[in-house]
DNA sequence: GGACTTAAATCTAGGGACTAGATTTACTTT
DNA sequence: AAAGTAAATCTAGTCCCTAGATTTAAGTCC
């Protein structure tokens, strides 16, 4: 419960200030020392020494042209610093059931690189880990060679994180057990399997890391308490509460079993697959009238993107299915806050852009589910994208908590 | 999202590392330099000095009886410390709608005094500070005066924490629009009223600080993830995911309204209720048989312990009550442990002794509910005391988080 | 009782990282 | 060219740590 770290040498504060800094300056496009002080309080030449330090670690460089666009008027010129975004790039990547998207950022984020590949549904582990392997080294090809405004060589892959559609512990596990394994098959200890590929590796379940993609670039930014809610064929939740990531024991937080339990609910389906049902089930019953949107589609390959379009002009049965799904996300929306007390929902997945019109209904919905406060519902703008740039951001957050931990360039290397 | 704290100078080391090492004796009788090296790798010089800091702030004395029971046998014998727990006191109160509870423990937990109050249902908040100060003061002066085996004076009170049946974030305040205010009556502003009682003073949810006491000496102690559900009139969940207390944007997390659409339990109504809303329904019914036990009763007064009891006894009406209440806890821990991946779950409130056959029961019927890992169902060791113990808990948490932002005695104090 | 052993305390030197303040430097402004 | 200015650099000095030599307060052994 606690624990007693003792600070052993002075040594060990140079290293902890060097990394506050490298924080502090790490999304800024050019910094001075005079900038440094004014936010840490330290001396002029402490911070000196400690950008110096920097600069020898690789991750700073000091700008020789320091009249950058008449920054300065009167005084001797500062030196400029910059971080150097890089000198080294992380990996973040989507190894979903289907589909397998990885992409390559720099330092600040800026992606690089993106390569997608598919899988088929009942693809063995080994086929698995070749397809990921094969997207990863693409996408690492991709954003490497002609990359920089000069030529500049990218730098190492330092930090790696694999998102998996399964739960994950504090070490990239899943648990065995589930209905055909299916888990352990998602996640065939990859992050053994990968280590090869960056400095750190981290297997993350696909949820939370959507979770972090809207907290940090997306709907949920500057929130301390938000849930995630993945809307696709099944529901699954990535919960962040006070400021942190929910895992639970074995990594099974967020996981919507319960829903089973839930009045009006009955089941972990997903709005897509829901809406899929409904509309095959107003078809079948020849439900849908003469002039319907929906009769112009094979009721065979009737989906959810059919009904919100059938729905936004106005189709009497497209809009029954879409009031439905909207009471049916209400509720599943009741559970969670009410549980959690979260500040907002982000309704995630692949057809989030045309979920609109749903949430706007469930959100009036939700008040008579339960007491205030009542926190909103919106649509992810993310779509599909939600978990490999959630990965990225958990990667760049990786590096960025403990940057020393990772080693840059060759000369950095050597020069030990 | 991040921070960035900067050591400014290598005083501040010496403040960081005497907290350490004040953390690490804590729960020692008593200890050596050698003790400190050993778990800190610090020099015998350092640890010296750190030693002498402590002296000199009061928190621990150094023992001038060093031949302590034959501890040594060779060399020059040791300086021997330890660490007195009697330089200040913590107050725990629990602030319930009914009862007041008042706590006075020394900086090892070791309970001093102790004050149980009542109060109506329609006390107005001035009674209620009134009463809850006359609680803490009746406690603290029960603690004080001729406690010390060498009738030492009592340190000061350091931190008091009140728990509260409201929730609270965390700043203590509670947010104010529920039925009939009750939040708001139940916490009128407690943190500030009672700011001179103690050197700091926290307000905090009171099943929250159940599960603080589980995981402090009960029933979770040594999870990382676990819940506590107080389950008396209504429920309430203290929730404990990964090592830390979930408090949720206004301090929400937990409330437990969502049981309000879960299949086969409808309401966030607790065991308590449920129980004798089912007996009184039976007798009412006239369903109970010439010789049930339940007969002895008044109708009108048959409570939770009389169904116990008769079930103890075989009786068969009970024994469907129990077998009711056991489901009912099946699903509500079901929901939980599948939203959260809990390890454990502590059953908690007054009644807690009694619940052991409701427990069993619920514990053979979770599996039907969630797929595994099932977590494991307990009742509470600490009935009503959990609330109290845990605000206790929590008190010492907080002082030995940050032990040198408190003031110990009045010679260190003028010293200064 | 005196010599040996032992483990802790104390003393001495030295280094790393910070602060504070004087001095120098490299510019702009006039 | 001289004055003004802000940053860099230099010079002490402090604090807290380490490392290792020396001293101390016992027990042990003969």
């Amino acid at each position: 419960m606690d624990s007693y770290p003792v600070a052993s040498s002075a040594r060990l504060l140079r290293h902890t200030n060097a990394a506050a800094v490298l924080r502090l300056v790490w999304d800024r496009p050019t910094f001075t020392a005079s900038d440094v002080i004014a936010d840490t309080g330290l001396t002029r030449s402490t911070v000196l020494a400690l950008c110096d330090e920097l600069v020898g670690r690789g991750w700073v460089s000091e700008l020789d042209d320091a009249r950058a666009a008449g920054e300065y008027r009167m005084g001797r010129p500062a030196r400029r610093y910059a971080f150097d975004p890089r000198s080294g790039r992380v990996v973040g990547v989507d190894a979903g059931q289907h589909h397998v998207t990885a992409s390559v950022a720099d330092l600040r984020g800026a992606v690089l690189g993106r390569a997608v590949r598919e899988l088929t549904a009942d693809a063995s582990p080994a086929t698995r880990v070749r397809t990921i392997r094969r997207a990863i080294e693409e996408a690492v090809a991709d954003g490497g060679g002609a990359a920089g405004p000069a030529g500049a060589p990218a730098g190492p892959v330092l930090a790696v994180v694999l998102g998996v559609p399964a739960p994950t512990d504090a070490h990239g596990a899943s648990p065995p057990g589930n209905q055909r394994r299916f888990w352990a098959r998602m996640n065939p200890e990859l992050a053994e399997q990968f280590a090869d590929v960056g400095q750190s590796v981290t297997v993350e379940n696909d949820a939370n890391l959507a979770a972090v993609a809207e907290w940090t670039i997306g709907a949920g930014s500057g929130l301390s308490s938000f849930a995630t809610l993945l809307s696709g064929e099944r529901f699954g939740a990535g919960l962040i509460v006070d400021g942190t990531l929910l895992r639970g024991h074995h990594g099974g937080a967020g996981e919507m079993r319960l829903l089973d339990l839930v009045d009006g609910v009955g089941s972990a389906d997903g709005l897509a697959h829901v809406a899929r049902e409904l509309v095959r089930h107003a078809a079948d019953a020849g439900d849908l009238p003469a002039g319907s949107p929906l009769r112009a589609h094979d009721p065979a390959t009737l989906d959810a993107a059919d009904v919100f379009a059938a729905a936004q002009e106005g189709d009497a049965v497209a809009l029954r299915i879409v009031d439905r799904l909207a009471d049916r996300l209400a509720r599943v929306c009741a559970v969670i806050a009410s549980l959690l007390d979260v500040e907002r929902i982000v309704v995630g997945g692949a057809l989030s852009p045309a979920l609109g019109p749903v949430v706007e209904r469930a959100t009036e919905r939700l008040p008579s589910y339960i007491h205030p406060p009542v926190p909103a519902i919106v649509a992810s703008g993310l779509g599909s994208d939600a978990v490999h740039v959630g990965a990225v951001r958990r990667a760049l957050a990786v590096v960025r908590a403990n940057p020393f931990d990772f080693e840059l360039a060759r000369e950095a290397a050597t020069r030990a």
